[in-house]
DNA sequence: TGTGCCACCTGTACCGATTACAGGTTCAAG
DNA sequence: CTTGAACCTGTAATCGGTACAGGTGGCACA
């Protein structure tokens, strides 16, 4: 039996795959974000799975707000002269840093907001804590 | 006694308070993301404290991915003409939605990346765990 | 084997967000 | 009063991403 071999997905089923616009698809393989496909005969883009998960990594990291060059950073450690153990894991350590900045962060922007809609009652009467959260003196 | 009053900040020394470049913070008035601050005889630029507090929020949210229009959109909560309190405090909700689905995001990001460079011993050999969260097949 | 149509191809223009630059003015320290 | 850093304005450049124009390839179906 075969399983679900050879995707071979076209740009667009990519890009309906992955939620990535299609054009933006072409402009990574441009700036050399993701490889390069194989062609059709015709010059048709082919992809497999790899490239889709290259691309869904490459889509959340940039809207999880890692730069493009981060993400390239990483993707890059895989690529021909893979590097160093050591070397990946510090790299990989730096991002987990990061990451974890960034959790903290996030967790700043929700508490007061959590708290702050609590107390929040919905009556339309002109304070609101909200509003103080965001111009207090 | 008088505390620390009135800053009085010019461009520049928000700009170094805040990490927001100081081209930028001219553009962010421009576009009306920050108000416009008063101005000496002269016509140079003199900021307060809400400017600079008002500045870190859009910069941090910001970075933290939220676009330029949803953070105006949380700004402007407490402009002229506030809105009601419930209005207010769905838009909240809603923002802490995102907030907490990019904290899911970051964790899910943390995860194998922990395990991964826990794996990753140092050594200098050729395959490496971090590598293969990559471009696994 | 045609033929119709959609998705794809390339190249280039556009967009929004941000940053940089040019040429002139103000501030403030000395 | 002088002088250099920092500011001012307007505008151009950069960057990440998208859209469009004009021309093929792929493929279902007659």
């Amino acid at each position: 039996m075969a399983p679900q071999r050879a995707s071979g997905l076209t740009r667009g089923e990519l890009a309906r795959r992955t939620g990535v616009n299609a054009e933006t698809i072409r402009y990574f393989e441009r700036i050399g974000m993701i490889p390069a496909p194989e062609r059709t005969a015709g010059g048709h883009r082919i992809y497999d799975d790899r490239h889709a998960r290259t691309l869904g990594f490459v889509r959340s990291a940039r809207s999880l707000g890692f730069a493009p060059g981060e993400v390239r950073a990483i993707l890059e450690l895989g690529g021909p002269g893979r590097a160093l153990c050591a070397e990946v894991r510090d790299i990989a350590a730096h991002h987990l840093e990061q990451v974890r900045a960034k959790i903290a962060d996030l967790m700043e922007f929700e508490r007061p907001l959590t708290s702050t809609i609590e107390q929040c009652s919905g009556r339309a009467d002109a304070e609101c804590a909200v509003i103080d959260m965001i111009e207090t003196p």
